[in-house]
RNA sequence: GGGCUAGUAGCUCAGCUGGCUAGAGCACACGACUGAUAAUCGUGAGGUCGGAGGUUCAAGUCCUCCCUGGCCCA
């Protein structure tokens, strides 16, 4: 007879090899088929509900591991919200409008687009940033993540757009926008001006000349006896073009300053750079005949080198000795800190250059004149002078345009500001930064710091593909129209066809019915051609998402980006919504790191180093994605290697196998039939129980802190140790061998049940496609997908400390036991380990336990006996036992046909001879 | 240069307020099984905890400096 026939023996389709990147396309179209994403949208409602508000990506270009990243995450969240029980509808959203689309547009049209206009133009960024939404639409979709893709938010659509033109009406209305000059990061190429976000910096060769400005003011005593002589301050720059918008020179108020006599004239610069200089100048002979403070100077004169004015000598802190003469030539219209000293002086923020990086036509000496012939004409002229000391040039770090990469300037013109101070906006955005929940908390110092010290917020653009700044212009008297009314009414206008309008009708069309020019009571208008900064579009996501649709609410619980949203859309929606509604927008911001390769290098294109979201789906599927987010502390940098690709694939199939195993003990089981009641289960089933509640209570935790890696390492331990190398190794005896009516069978598979129905919930918001796959195969009356399904109970009833602290000790006995089995077998006593009998010679702590479970003990450590003696002339000495002293013997008996234990009942049944006395009884049972 | 942040075995992670020879899983090596089989089980070998000082009876854990990265800014 074959016994074999008799076993319970495992039975599944549940395939062992996954096939994922076969398999995932098909369930999404299974879920299409039922609508699963439509049910999810509305699932729990009337419940708490819990909004994850999604940043916008930007429309362009296929999805990087960064989106992949970051969508995972938020789709792991949204996922165990739901099966937590909130009502979580995810709104997807795309960040249309910007510089980055417009230029590709530009690209692709190339000199047809001379013949285009503005309107035309945007219809084709439009056309454009459509096409893309739709690719990274179906790209994130096909990684499994669930949302309300047919109705997503796109910052180009006309009510979104009517949203941000009312935004910018209310900002207007509370007095928080203003027009000023301001030195501004200007590409003469692209014409436009650039965010600091679109500047890259990167090496750059410049004139570095030193620059003599004569003093004409009164002497300090230190050099009353060298009146009538020629005495200059030195300066150094690499901006010789900026010399004729030189207004000032700024000296550092704690440095000590000489004044140096060479070649019968007096310089003057900082006392800790004028060997350096002097060097560098070539002037060997030398003398210092004053040192004194940079005090004294301050509001005196210098002359300009060849313009008939002043230069005014001011005191600033950003004046070192790093490099220069310690006298900085101040430009206020050229730079950040000649600006800001420039304003606290009192100069004018003065610009010579105009749009196309030329001077402007009534500039003096080099009007019409191109910024790149700027430098050498000057030059020329300094030297025409006898101003210009020495001249070479310098390689060093300087700001290029992100798009065309040419050098850029530092150029004051008119622009549009939302400003930190009106409205007390800095003081309440860093109060709402205490209120909400930063995580991790560092964030909180990180966005606070920024926020105190950034200046004013220039949202304008001088550009075609975004929402315009919807402000008029007095024809006649040039006044700003920049009326909160008068926006509202354009704004509705937005509602209907979007912002197009404003570049197809004309001021008179736009603007509210009779209205005239406040100040000089015209009546005709031209339109601002400025549009708005794309930060302030998806800064008001908030106005124009959850606030606009009735299931979202604002603030929303959570934001989750990239770390480098700091300064990016937690900023702008920050300062947007404080600076209309006085909080912000989100209750928690939760960052994660960058994605770097094997060596912790950013993925670039130049570098080679780059995996793809498309790579790993192809190879691997979107499952392994999945998992690779879960399995990593995001919070820092995550690395990603085909190392890290293929130790994932490892553990998923450990994970799958693991189930599998599960279900295919499974096979007919009917938990309304089959399960025993609590009470009634055998003790092992008892403990692993509780170790599921265990694991259970953990990943409960670590969801809710949004630890996902902790999930992974529970859950992935949990299959390996507790279930495959304990449990389930322990079970197969029983399992396999025991009546199928019998309660040691049935308790059994009621634990493996509750194991794996309790595994998959688990796992859905992770593994979403594996999950559903097992939940499909799962026995009893269930949802249509685990997705609608929820996380499994928290059953504290299986939960027993005592117990598994006892299994604990034992297992430390079983793993002695183990490496004594496997000294056997490096000596070729034994193979299976059913062949071997244990003898232990037990200390006294260890005593009272193993006599109790000596029952126990052979299925415990799957050998066929098990005896406690204290008569062990050949034992070996546990190690980390102390005391405990182990032998292996030959098991007694003859093996079993069926079960494969070895014992003495075997052949004493007439009808069943080759087979044990258990085996005999499980027969006849059945 | 500034703000924030990180560096524990090949990989992914534990190591709380400083306290027993630094842990886990995977990978690797070797072995067993062939009734989870392109599976499963066992055993083993891997770390001067980025480096150097310091505080302490005691430091991966505290302090200082340095090195190497990351994000954001200048």
């Amino acid at each position: 007879m074959d016994y074999k026939e008799t076993l319970n023996l495992p039975k599944t389709d549940f395939p062992m090899r996954a096939n994922l990147p076969k398999r995932e396309p098909e369930q999404l179209k299974h879920w299409q088929q039922i609508g699963l994403n439509d049910q999810l949208e509305v699932a729990n409602q009337g419940q708490e509900s819990f909004i994850l508000h999604d940043g916008p990506p930007y429309a362009n270009g296929h999805l990087h591991m960064g989106h992949a990243l970051n969508k995972i995450l938020k789709d792991i969240i949204v996922k165990s919200k739901r099966m937590e029980g909130f009502f979580t509808p995810y709104v997807p959203g795309w960040d249309c409008h910007g510089l980055p689309i417009e230029l590709m547009v530009d690209k692709k049209l190339g000199k047809k687009k001379r013949e285009m206009s503005k309107a035309d133009f945007r219809r084709q960024c439009r056309e454009y940033a459509k096409v893309w939404v739709k690719t990274q639409s179906e790209e994130f979709q096909r990684l499994g993540i669930f949302g309300n893709w047919e109705d997503p938010y796109l910052t180009m659509t006309p009510d979104y757009e009517a949203t941000t033109a009312r935004e910018l009406a209310r900002l207007v209305e509370r007095g928080s926008l203003y027009k000023g000059k301001k030195p501004i990061h200007w590409c003469s190429s692209c014409v436009t001006a650039l965010a600091e976000a679109e500047v890259e910096y990167d090496n750059h060769t410049s004139p570095s000349i030193y620059v003599k400005f004569p003093y004409v003011d009164e002497l300090p005593e230190a050099l009353s006896n060298r009146e009538g002589r020629s005495i200059s301050f030195v300066i150094w720059t690499t901006t010789p073009w900026t010399i004729p918008a030189n207004l000032g020179i700024c000296l550092n108020p704690e440095l000590p300053y000489v004044a140096v006599e060479a070649n019968g004239e007096l310089l003057i610069l900082a006392e800790g750079l004028y060997e350096s200089v002097m060097k560098t100048l070539g002037i060997d002979d030398y003398s210092v005949v004053a040192t004194f403070s940079a005090e004294f100077f301050e509001n005196k004169n210098c002359k300009h080198p060849f313009y008939n004015r002043n230069s005014l000598i001011m005191l600033a802190d950003h004046v070192t000795l790093e490099a220069g003469t310690g006298c900085v030539h101040t430009a206020p219209g050229h730079g950040q800190d000649d600006y800001l000293v420039g304003c606290k002086y009192g100069l004018e923020i003065y610009n010579p250059v105009d749009d196309y990086g030329r001077y402007r036509q009534d500039l003096e000496l080099f009007g019409g004149m191109k910024l790149k012939d700027a430098n050498l004409a000057v030059n020329e002229k300094l030297t025409e002078v006898g101003a210009l000391l020495y001249e070479s040039s310098v390689e060093h770090s300087y700001p290029h345009c992100w798009r065309c990469k040419k050098p850029i300037i530092f150029r004051a013109t008119e622009q549009w500001f939302i400003s930190m101070e009106e409205n007390d906006l800095r003081k309440k955005a860093l109060q709402e930064i205490e209120q909400v929940e930063w995580i991790p908390r560092w964030g909180r110092n990180r966005i606070y710091n920024m926020v105190e010290t950034r200046p004013d917020w220039c949202i304008s653009r001088q550009r075609s593909w975004g929402v315009p700044i919807t402000i008029a212009y007095c024809e006649k008297c040039g006044e700003a129209l920049a009326d909160g009314q008068v926006m509202h009414h354009i704004a509705d206008q937005f509602e209907a066809t979007g912002s197009d309008i404003w570049f197809e009708k004309d001021a008179t069309e736009l603007l509210p019915p009779g209205t005239v020019c406040p100040d000089c009571g015209h009546d005709k208008f031209t339109k601002e051609t400025d549009i708005l900064d794309v930060w302030f579009d998806s800064g008001v996501s908030h106005a124009a998402v959850c606030e606009q649709r009735d299931y979202l609410q604002s603030p929303a619980d959570l934001y989750l980006e990239g770390s480098d949203q700091h300064r990016g859309w937690f900023h702008s929606s920050l300062l947007e919504s404080v600076g209309t509604r006085d909080c912000a927008p989100y209750k928690a911001v939760l960052t994660h790191g960058f994605v770097l390769d094997k060596d912790g290098r950013p993925m670039s294109k130049s570098m080679g180093n780059v995996i793809a979201p498309e790579e790993i789906i192809r190879k691997y599927g979107a499952e392994i994605l999945r998992l690779w987010v879960a399995a990593t502390d995001y919070r820092d940098d995550i690395r990603l290697s085909q190392e890290t690709l293929l130790r994932l694939s490892d553990a998923y199939r450990r994970i799958r196998n693991t189930a599998r195993y599960l279900l295919s003990n499974l096979a007919g089981f009917d938990p309304k039939t089959d399960m025993v009641a609590d009470e009634e289960l055998f003790e092992l089933d008892r403990w692993a129980l509780s170790r599921l509640s265990h694991l259970i209570q953990k990943v409960s935790i670590a969801y809710d802190k949004y630890e996902f890696h902790v999930i992974y390492h529970v859950i992935h331990n949990f299959c390996a140790i507790d279930l495959s190398s304990s449990y389930l190794d322990i079970l197969k005896d029983r399992i396999y061998t025991s009546a199928k009516g019998s309660l040691e069978y049935r308790s059994a598979r009621s634990t493996m049940y509750q194991i794996v129905d309790a595994l998959t919930r688990m796992l859905a918001p992770v593994l979403t496609f594996t999950a559903d796959e097992i939940w499909q195969r799962l026995p009893g009356e269930r949802e249509a997908s685990v997705h609608l399904a929820g996380f499994p109970q928290k059953n504290s009833s299986y939960l027993d400390d005592q117990l598994e602290e006892r299994y604990e000790q034992l297992q430390k006995v079983r793993s002695e036991v183990s490496k004594q089995l496997e000294k056997a077998r490096a000596d070729k006593q034994l193979g299976q380990s059913l062949e071997a009998k244990i003898l232990l010679d037990v200390p006294e702590n260890y005593r009272p336990l193993l006599t109790e479970y000596l029952d126990l003990l052979p299925t415990y450590f799957i050998v066929s006996q098990v005896e406690l003696t204290d008569n062990l002339p050949a034992a070996v000495e546990s190690e980390s036992i102390p005391g405990l002293k182990l032998q292996v013997l030959p098991a007694d008996g003859k093996k079993c046909e069926r079960c494969w234990n070895y014992t003495t009942s075997v052949g004493q049944d007439r009808e069943h001879p080759t087979i044990c006395a258990r085996c005999v009884d499980a027969l006849a049972a059945s």
